[in-house]
RNA sequence: GCGCCUGUAGCUUAACUGGAUAGAGCAUCUGACUUCGGAUCAGAGGGUUGGGGGUUCGAAUCCCUCCAGGCGUGCCA
């Protein structure tokens, strides 16, 4: 399809161009019933001087396409397109082929990016949602993705977390997970209210970013122990990352990095604090007065470790919309400061709250871990069937936290409903499953893959699905230039609907014309390929059974 | 104070970035040969797109203003 609306759209640009119209097609879905696609560039030249001439070009390169069956411009000069699609299905199944780049990009997703010493909680979710999906995407259209879980295993939180340990003389080598996962609020609490704790942080941070040895192994037992349970949550919930690197890779480059800001001139002291030189409001504080780093800081020494070690040609950054100040400095600073490489994307999304649209909190206080919501979801689906494989239930566990996060736009304010989560009726993960389980057992009842073809006399269902079908590829160009994934998902919706409608509408199996029989299973068949790699593209896995 | 963002049906929301009659799901009500798997399908009601003004062929979308709310703002990440 990619293949074909950019076929389209560089022939009509031509056309445009030869009339001094200095703008690219538009193409986007049709409001008219009996149409698909529609272009509405016209609609605004319908005085140009020329209008009944550029018309006629159009047309004569419309009607030329074998992938359109009929062309009507409007009264107000809307084109409207309807597919041809016997042809699309000679030449279109939806695969990779269909959608391949022709200049691969390598790009890296920082997501995720858990803490060390707490656990994954709900605020992770769209992250890492967001983040699996614009990596499956752009893995689809055979983009070269790394994904980097940007661990958040250095600085003051950590020192917090040793502080208390040795003012506690707890024993470090025993340390278990639930231990550390008490911790952390407690020194947190007690690095707040306390003043010698604060300072004993502060030395102790001091000590880490010197290297002193023994600050530097009770932080490895802290980092190990942290990373093998977020390491089995993040499995459980269907994630894995090719690096995992954190904070603490970099923090070796940042002292050479500082030398040669100042040598150039780009930063200067203000109250003993490391301020960029750059003309912008707020101006942007590169470390604290005391010398210690700062969240930029990390993050631009990142940048500089990943030209070096992943190279690439962009970052998007997954990460909540509150923390857009900081991007906008750090891109702006990487820039001023000259570093290579300077594409950069902050795909931010809605603050967390909870379904009253406050600010995210658990009756303790805390954060819901990650993990109680997928027990709660799992324990949800089991209830309602218990024949279903273990497999299964945690496939549509996933699901269902993953379907529902992404099926709303990232950029809305974010309520965490854990009704919306475990709802299984509507718009829904279990909705978009039992659709593709209804159309594999389907194929396994006729147990007939071989000469499958489309039959000429397409009824309206039919014709209303393969359309559907064939526009997969104008969603997906949507949801990656835009990293939004919610068109893919709604796509989804709108295809396993019509399957439903289509698969009520006539028991196929029972057909006794085995042409027109054939062509069902036909259509059955792509719809299967297209809604598994819609799947795919939103990291959800098909289930074989519900 | 300054900056950024949001406001669409009772609820959750979509709208191809200025295009045709604002489209869905939930909830509510009504209905479907007891099934190739009913976790489904068909139908109904529900909208002054927060209010007001402007820009133009055309506005939920852009501009101004007011109202309501959220977030951020030099030593957390």
């Amino acid at each position: 399809m990619n293949t074909i609306l950019n076929n389209l759209r560089e022939k009509l640009n031509n056309i445009f161009a030869k009339f001094d119209i200095d703008e690219s097609v538009q193409i986007s879905i049709s409001k008219i019933t009996d149409f698909d696609i529609q272009i509405n560039n016209l609609v605004k030249y319908k005085n140009h001087k020329s209008i009944e001439e550029i018309k006629n070009h159009l047309l004569k390169e419309l009607d030329k396409s074998e992938y359109f069956s009929s062309v009507e411009f409007s009264d107000k000069l809307f084109i409207n397109l309807k597919f041809n699609l016997i042809n699309l299905a000679k030449n279109i199944d939806n695969s990779k082929k269909d959608f391949a780049v022709n200049k691969r990009e390598k790009l890296i997703l920082d997501y995720g990016g858990p803490n060390i010493g707490k656990p994954l909680h709900v605020g992770h979710l769209r992250s890492l949602n967001i983040g699996r999906s614009l990596y499956n995407m752009n893995k689809f259209i055979g983009n070269e993705v790394k994904s980097d879980i940007h661990l958040g295993d250095w600085g003051m939180p950590i020192a917090q977390i040793i502080t208390y340990i040795e003012k506690n003389n707890l024993d470090i080598q025993t340390l278990k997970v639930s231990d550390l996962e008490s911790i952390y609020p407690l020194s947190s609490k007690e690095y707040l209210n306390d003043e010698k704790f604060q300072e004993k942080a502060k030395e102790i941070n001091k000590k880490l970013n010197t290297d002193d040895d023994e600050t530097i192994s009770k932080w490895k037992i802290i980092k190990d122990v942290s990373l093998v349970e977020i390491k089995k949550n993040l499995s459980e919930l269907g994630h894995s990352f090719d690096y995992w690197f954190g904070e603490s890779d970099v923090n070796s480059l940042i002292p050479d990095m500082l030398e040669n800001l100042i040598e150039e001139d780009k930063v200067e002291y203000d109250e003993s604090a490391l301020v960029s030189k750059e003309n912008i409001e707020p101006k942007v504080l590169i470390t604290k007065s005391d010398g210690s780093y700062l969240y930029i800081t990390t993050d631009l020494a990142t940048i500089i470790y990943r030209e070096k070690h992943i190279p690439f040609d962009k970052i998007f950054y997954i990460v909540d919309s509150r923390q857009s100040l900081h991007f906008r400095q750090l891109f702006s600073s990487a820039k001023y400061f000259e570093f290579n490489n300077l594409n950069f994307e902050h795909v931010g999304f809605g603050t967390l709250n909870d379904e009253n649209g406050n600010p995210f909190k658990t009756r303790e206080g805390g954060t819901k871990p990650l993990i109680e919501l997928f027990s709660e979801t799992y324990k949800y689906i089991y209830k309602i069937n218990q024949n279903l494989e273990d497999k299964t239930i945690k496939q549509l566990t996933n699901t269902v936290l993953t379907y529902s996060d992404l099926l709303t736009n990232r950029k809305t304010n974010y309520k965490f409903d854990l009704k919306k989560f475990t709802n299984i009726s509507g718009k829904t993960g279990i909705y978009i499953q039992y659709a593709q389980v209804r159309a594999k057992n389907l194929f396994q009842i006729a147990n007939n893959n071989n000469s499958l073809e489309l039959s000429d006399e397409i009824g309206n269902i039919e014709s209303e699905l393969l359309s559907k079908i064939f526009l997969f590829g104008y969603y997906l160009e949507r949801s990656i230039e835009m990293s939004e994934p919610h068109h893919l998902a709604d796509y989804l919706y709108e295809l396993s609907n019509l399957f439903n409608i289509f698969y009520e509408d006539e028991k196929i199996l029972n057909i006794e014309d085995e042409k027109i029989k054939n062509s069902k299973l036909y259509i059955t068949k792509l719809f299967l390929e297209t809604c598994h790699n819609v799947m795919f593209c939103l990291g959800v896995e098909p289930v074989n059974e519900m």
